[in-house]
DNA sequence: CGCATTACCTAATGCGCATTAACGAGTAAT
DNA sequence: ATTACTCGTTAATGCGCATTAGGTAATGCG
């Protein structure tokens, strides 16, 4: 008997919409050149030669002219299929990617993903988050979409370590952008902000100042900190008090960012003034005001410096001592050590060096 | 006699690389919800709502709820091959997407790209390309990754006719940024330069000018013929001569765009000057010039206006009369009818209306 | 109570390609 | 001649998902 009844139907795809279909296939190639699809995968992929395993000359050139002369081309999805990876790169960022407000960008990083990422080999899947509604179900379960990729970058600086704590559990290739201990074993670049700093405050000391005095936001993120870290580091290293006073917070209960403060300082003997960078840039600019509302002038009466790069809006203005963080380096790094961590590589944490700007608003401490 | 020889080995692929666990499959949402893959198949995609086909709300709800225990996200590239689709677009640009040189970028497009997608409830997929090495292979078959995705946004102006027609031809689903009749059935968004070239010739004829010349470059670029085209069309308009002397060519074989040049023109009669925009903002920048060398005042002696917006760079110079793109919107738009065109929609080409921005370089022509 | 519905779900199938064991045909070695 | 290989190619298999005919239990109908 025989074991398929006769009228058995075939469930299945649905019959080729007759408008669609054109592209020819493998098999189509195959057929032609009178060889099988096996054959022809192996020559179009090249790697018959790659892997040692020989095909002739005679049969690669049938397979080639067969193809060139129907017109092939690979469907990605079904090689992405095959191949089990999709060489697709995430980036997930906490906030709109292209924000609307080009100053406060991801711009400069993404122009090294990029770059980076055609180097190996990737695309770039963008998704569309957090700020907008995304494409994805907001809040829980956000971060799942990533998974369609063979790893993912993540910007912003406060990431949600829960979700990023379940993808990293599960072994899925992440690289958070800026330093981060939240989920153990997450691998992150991030840009040296301790040395940075501490080489600004060397400066500062190497100058002459001998009470230096840093400003910083009311945010505990590791990019704060680090600063802070620097600074005080900083401080040690040139023999400098590092009391508690030495670090101003916004936000402080001690009162807000004033003229009269600033005065009072420097009547105290503070010579120079260091100020964290944020997205926002608010502490660079309560400093400005404020010094400049006090009528001191810069470079001869306080010495000012920015542990990070102006504000875009701010570009036209002396450049600040401080320091420049290479972010389309940084991009670049990371991209490298997603694609190691997608080959199996460990999860580490790698540091990029800033680059010391000299600037124009510090010099040697005024005569009392 | 079994058909089966007994230890008949196994082809096909390897066993899963032990070390990483793979993403959930639906095999294994189906396992822990007790249900078929299928069953997953179903309620997870919606369809059985939709078809009317039946799913019990128990059913259902436990297929979700182990579909979200397991981080289960669906495979793009399957989706795909099983000829549905994964909710991608694709972002395809002839230069690279972040370019090095902000001042050509298609940032503020992609900003409402990436709005409009994810109100669409599209990912994007950034194909890294063209420029940089890519992640295909150049040059022939590179522009085909783009088939991972639903359909592709092309940006560029000078994109690669036959293999845009290869994509059309199959039906694929692209529109390109930008006017183009290149591929027959290609569809397009773009900005309607030929009306907003025009308006800007009417406002100057309405504040008295009777002789006006367009500066532009010697591309042919639908961009550039049609503000050449809304040029000549706001003359005829406004009954001014448009004769061939009506446009000067940058790179024309009578030379040079000179400062001495510049004073023939206006002791000829000539009393507003129109520039060609482009990457660059090269005529722009020519026509400054020489107007500046030939020591003319720019509102007082003569009037200048730009189609199109200035370069960045040139942001806080006194804004010329001219237009501006809605580059936001433009992406948005062009989301909106790839979207369309993926739903089965036709390939038709679409334009924006640009704004009209009055500035402060065109006013009443000096007496003679 | 027998048969037709209905409500739910599963089995089977294929999308197009990559992968790999196995096979046939030569050669060389035994 | 038999074994032992090498070389070139193919058959078979599955990647993960969508699709659809068909099955099964529960229910309706006369």
């Amino acid at each position: 008997m025989a074991k398929e009844a006769a009228g058995r139907a075939r469930p299945g795809r649905a019959p080729a919409p007759a408008g669609r279909r054109a592209r020819p296939r493998q098999a189509e190639v195959a057929r032609l050149a009178g060889v099988s699809q096996a054959t022809v995968s192996l020559v179009l992929s090249g790697r018959d030669l790659a892997t040692g395993r020989p095909i002739s000359a005679e049969t690669r050139a049938k397979v080639l002219e067969a193809a060139h002369s129907l017109g092939y081309v690979p469907d990605p999805a079904a090689s992405r299929l095959a191949a089990a990876r999709n060489n697709l790169l995430g980036v997930f960022s906490f906030t709109a990617t292209f924000p609307t407000d080009v100053r406060h960008s991801y711009y400069p990083f993404l122009v090294g993903v990029e770059q980076e990422a055609a180097a190996q080999g990737y695309d770039l899947v963008l998704f569309t988050g957090s700020s907008t509604g995304g494409a994805g179900a907001q809040g829980a379960g956000a971060l799942n979409r990533v998974r369609l990729a063979d790893g993912c970058l993540f910007l912003g600086r406060h990431a949600p370590a829960d979700e990023l704590r379940r993808l990293v559990a599960d072994d899925f290739p992440v690289v958070h952008v800026g330093r981060s201990d939240e989920p153990e074993g997450l691998a992150w670049v991030g840009a040296d902000y301790v040395s940075a700093s501490r080489e600004v405050v060397t400066a500062l000391a190497g100058l002459g100042h001998r009470r230096v005095l840093l400003v910083r936001e009311d945010d505990d993120a590791p990019a704060s900190t680090d600063r802070e870290r620097g600074f005080l580091d900083g401080l040690a290293d040139s023999g400098l008090p590092a009391g508690p006073g030495a670090v101003f917070r916004c936000g402080d209960p001690r009162g807000d960012l004033t003229a009269d403060r600033v005065r009072a300082w420097v009547a105290d003997g503070v010579t120079a003034f260091v100020a964290e960078e944020t997205d926002t840039g608010a502490a660079w600019r309560a400093l400005r005001a404020a010094v400049d509302e006090a009528g001191l002038d810069c470079p001869g009466q306080v010495s000012l410096a920015l542990l990070g790069s102006p504000p875009a809006d701010l570009a036209d203005e002396p450049a600040p001592m401080g320091f420049d963080i290479p972010r389309p380096a940084l991009g670049a790094e990371a991209v490298r050590l997603l694609a190691a961590r997608i080959a199996g590589g460990p999860a580490e944490g790698t540091l990029v060096a800033c680059a010391f700007r000299p600037g124009t608003t510090a010099g040697p401490p005024a005569a009392p």
